[in-house]
DNA sequence: TACAATTGCGCTTTTAATTGCACTTTTTGT
DNA sequence: ACAAAAAGTGCAATTAAAAGCGCAATTGTA
Protein backbone atom coordinates (compact mmCIF):
# COMPACT_ATOMS: atom_id res chain seq x y z
CA UNK A 1 0.00 0.00 0.00
CA UNK A 2 1.38 2.89 -1.32
CA UNK A 3 2.13 6.57 0.26
CA UNK A 4 -0.70 7.98 -1.32
CA UNK A 5 -3.33 5.14 -0.99
CA UNK A 6 -2.95 5.79 2.64
CA UNK A 7 -3.81 9.12 1.91
CA UNK A 8 -6.34 8.90 0.29
CA UNK A 9 -7.92 6.30 2.61
CA UNK A 10 -7.83 8.67 5.41
CA UNK A 11 -9.12 11.41 3.24
CA UNK A 12 -11.77 9.43 2.34
CA UNK A 13 -12.94 8.09 5.34
CA UNK A 14 -12.86 11.51 6.91
CA UNK A 15 -14.82 12.99 4.19
CA UNK A 16 -17.27 9.90 4.96
CA UNK A 17 -17.97 11.00 8.78
CA UNK A 18 -18.35 14.57 7.09
CA UNK A 19 -15.36 16.08 9.40
CA UNK A 20 -13.24 18.33 8.32
CA UNK A 21 -9.75 18.76 8.75
CA UNK A 22 -10.22 21.05 11.76
CA UNK A 23 -12.28 18.52 13.72
CA UNK A 24 -10.80 15.48 13.22
CA UNK A 25 -7.14 17.21 14.08
CA UNK A 26 -9.36 18.73 17.23
CA UNK A 27 -10.41 15.31 18.10
CA UNK A 28 -7.61 13.46 17.31
CA UNK A 29 -4.83 15.65 18.94
CA UNK A 30 -2.69 16.27 15.97
CA UNK A 31 -2.37 19.72 14.81
CA UNK A 32 -4.37 21.11 12.19
CA UNK A 33 -0.99 22.14 9.98
CA UNK A 34 0.22 19.07 10.45
CA UNK A 35 -2.80 16.82 8.84
CA UNK A 36 -2.86 19.46 6.18
CA UNK A 37 -0.04 18.52 5.39
CA UNK A 38 -0.25 15.09 5.62
CA UNK A 39 -3.68 15.08 3.39
CA UNK A 40 -1.86 17.36 0.64
CA UNK A 41 0.58 14.64 0.30
CA UNK A 42 3.62 16.95 1.50
CA UNK A 43 4.33 15.05 5.40
CA UNK A 44 5.98 12.14 6.32
CA UNK A 45 3.64 11.95 10.04
CA UNK A 46 5.33 9.80 12.44
CA UNK A 47 3.51 6.51 13.39
CA UNK A 48 2.05 7.93 16.25
CA UNK A 49 0.41 10.86 14.43
CA UNK A 50 -1.36 8.25 11.79
CA UNK A 51 -2.31 6.55 14.61
CA UNK A 52 -3.80 8.61 16.45
CA UNK A 53 -5.79 9.80 13.33
CA UNK A 54 -6.47 6.23 12.29
CA UNK A 55 -7.75 6.00 16.17
CA UNK A 56 -10.77 8.92 15.34
CA UNK A 57 -11.65 7.61 12.42
CA UNK A 58 -12.07 4.15 12.98
CA UNK A 59 -9.10 2.85 11.27
CA UNK A 60 -6.85 0.55 11.75
CA UNK A 61 -3.09 0.72 11.07
CA UNK A 62 -1.63 -2.63 10.11
CA UNK A 63 1.71 -4.41 8.69
CA UNK A 64 1.00 -7.87 6.98
CA UNK A 65 3.21 -10.16 4.75
CA UNK A 66 3.33 -9.11 0.91
CA UNK A 67 1.36 -11.76 -1.04
CA UNK A 68 4.37 -12.67 -3.73
CA UNK A 69 2.80 -15.43 -5.77
CA UNK A 70 0.52 -13.64 -8.01
CA UNK A 71 -1.31 -16.75 -8.82
CA UNK A 72 -3.65 -14.98 -10.72
CA UNK B 1 -3.40 -2.73 15.49
CA UNK B 2 -0.69 -1.47 18.54
CA UNK B 3 3.10 -0.25 18.54
CA UNK B 4 4.28 -3.50 20.40
CA UNK B 5 2.83 -5.66 17.58
CA UNK B 6 4.43 -3.76 14.74
CA UNK B 7 7.42 -4.12 16.21
CA UNK B 8 6.93 -7.72 16.94
CA UNK B 9 6.00 -8.31 13.08
CA UNK B 10 9.51 -6.23 11.96
CA UNK B 11 11.63 -8.07 14.27
CA UNK B 12 10.24 -11.27 13.55
CA UNK B 13 9.93 -11.11 9.84
CA UNK B 14 13.76 -10.49 10.15
CA UNK B 15 14.69 -12.66 12.67
CA UNK B 16 12.32 -15.50 9.98
CA UNK B 17 14.67 -14.24 7.35
CA UNK B 18 17.95 -14.40 9.51
CA UNK B 19 18.53 -11.12 8.62
CA UNK B 20 20.74 -9.01 11.52
CA UNK B 21 19.59 -5.15 12.26
CA UNK B 22 22.86 -4.58 10.48
CA UNK B 23 22.24 -5.82 7.29
CA UNK B 24 18.47 -4.85 7.12
CA UNK B 25 19.73 -1.54 7.88
CA UNK B 26 22.14 -1.29 4.86
CA UNK B 27 19.71 -3.08 2.69
CA UNK B 28 16.91 -0.96 3.55
CA UNK B 29 18.46 2.24 3.58
CA UNK B 30 17.33 3.30 7.29
CA UNK B 31 20.13 3.92 9.64
CA UNK B 32 21.18 1.59 11.79
CA UNK B 33 20.84 3.51 14.70
CA UNK B 34 16.93 4.04 14.03
CA UNK B 35 15.99 0.97 13.14
CA UNK B 36 18.11 -0.42 16.83
CA UNK B 37 15.30 2.17 18.44
CA UNK B 38 12.73 1.10 16.68
CA UNK B 39 13.25 -2.74 17.39
CA UNK B 40 13.55 -2.11 20.81
CA UNK B 41 10.50 -0.02 21.38
CA UNK B 42 12.25 3.33 22.02
CA UNK B 43 11.64 4.93 18.53
CA UNK B 44 8.65 6.73 16.76
CA UNK B 45 9.46 6.17 12.97
CA UNK B 46 8.14 8.20 10.42
CA UNK B 47 6.03 6.58 7.60
CA UNK B 48 9.27 6.59 5.16
CA UNK B 49 11.31 4.68 7.71
CA UNK B 50 8.36 1.97 8.07
CA UNK B 51 7.73 2.03 4.18
CA UNK B 52 11.86 1.20 4.03
CA UNK B 53 11.83 -1.45 6.26
CA UNK B 54 8.23 -2.85 5.03
CA UNK B 55 9.69 -2.78 1.08
CA UNK B 56 12.99 -5.32 2.24
CA UNK B 57 11.02 -7.47 4.51
CA UNK B 58 8.31 -8.28 1.82
CA UNK B 59 5.68 -6.61 4.17
CA UNK B 60 3.10 -4.29 3.38
CA UNK B 61 1.66 -1.28 5.55
CA UNK B 62 -2.00 -1.15 5.39
CA UNK B 63 -5.03 0.83 6.55
CA UNK B 64 -8.52 -0.34 6.76
CA UNK B 65 -11.64 0.01 8.34
CA UNK B 66 -11.90 -1.54 11.83
CA UNK B 67 -14.49 -3.83 12.59
CA UNK B 68 -16.58 -2.36 14.81
CA UNK B 69 -19.39 -4.97 15.90
CA UNK B 70 -18.13 -7.43 17.79
CA UNK B 71 -20.91 -9.92 17.41
CA UNK B 72 -18.76 -12.61 18.79
C1' DT C 1 -22.40 35.41 -8.96
C1' DA C 2 -21.65 36.06 -4.21
C1' DC C 3 -20.92 34.24 0.30
C1' DA C 4 -19.19 30.93 3.68
C1' DA C 5 -16.71 27.04 4.82
C1' DT C 6 -12.88 24.42 3.94
C1' DT C 7 -8.40 23.58 2.49
C1' DG C 8 -3.52 24.73 1.11
C1' DC C 9 0.72 27.16 1.83
C1' DG C 10 4.58 30.58 3.46
C1' DC C 11 6.83 31.77 7.59
C1' DT C 12 8.56 30.66 12.04
C1' DT C 13 9.72 28.17 16.49
C1' DT C 14 9.97 24.15 19.07
C1' DT C 15 10.39 19.48 19.45
C1' DA C 16 11.82 15.13 18.06
C1' DA C 17 13.44 11.71 14.46
C1' DT C 18 17.58 10.27 12.01
C1' DT C 19 22.20 9.20 11.94
C1' DG C 20 27.09 7.90 13.15
C1' DC C 21 30.47 6.60 16.53
C1' DA C 22 32.00 4.16 20.34
C1' DC C 23 31.01 1.32 24.21
C1' DT C 24 28.42 -2.13 27.09
C1' DT C 25 25.39 -5.86 27.43
C1' DT C 26 23.25 -9.83 25.75
C1' DT C 27 22.83 -13.69 22.82
C1' DT C 28 24.60 -17.37 19.98
C1' DG C 29 27.56 -21.01 18.53
C1' DT C 30 31.49 -24.02 19.08
C1' DA D 1 33.54 -21.56 29.26
C1' DC D 2 35.00 -18.82 25.63
C1' DA D 3 34.89 -16.12 21.53
C1' DA D 4 32.24 -13.97 18.10
C1' DA D 5 28.18 -11.96 16.62
C1' DA D 6 24.33 -9.38 17.48
C1' DA D 7 21.67 -6.15 19.97
C1' DG D 8 21.10 -2.19 23.11
C1' DT D 9 22.66 2.58 24.94
C1' DG D 10 24.94 7.37 25.90
C1' DC D 11 26.53 11.25 23.42
C1' DA D 12 26.28 14.69 19.89
C1' DA D 13 25.07 16.81 15.29
C1' DT D 14 21.94 17.27 11.57
C1' DT D 15 17.63 17.09 9.69
C1' DA D 16 12.88 17.17 9.59
C1' DA D 17 8.25 16.66 11.84
C1' DA D 18 4.91 19.15 14.74
C1' DA D 19 2.65 23.15 15.62
C1' DG D 20 0.45 27.96 15.44
C1' DC D 21 -0.69 32.11 12.76
C1' DG D 22 -2.28 34.48 8.94
C1' DC D 23 -3.57 34.76 4.26
C1' DA D 24 -4.52 32.93 -0.43
C1' DA D 25 -6.85 29.50 -3.10
C1' DT D 26 -10.39 26.25 -3.56
C1' DT D 27 -14.83 24.21 -2.99
C1' DG D 28 -19.60 24.04 -2.04
C1' DT D 29 -24.02 26.20 -1.67
C1' DA D 30 -27.75 29.54 -1.82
Amino acid sequence: MHFTELIDIVKGRRKALKVSQETLAALSGVGLRTLKEFESGKGNPTLLTLQKLADVLGLELCLKLKNVSHIK
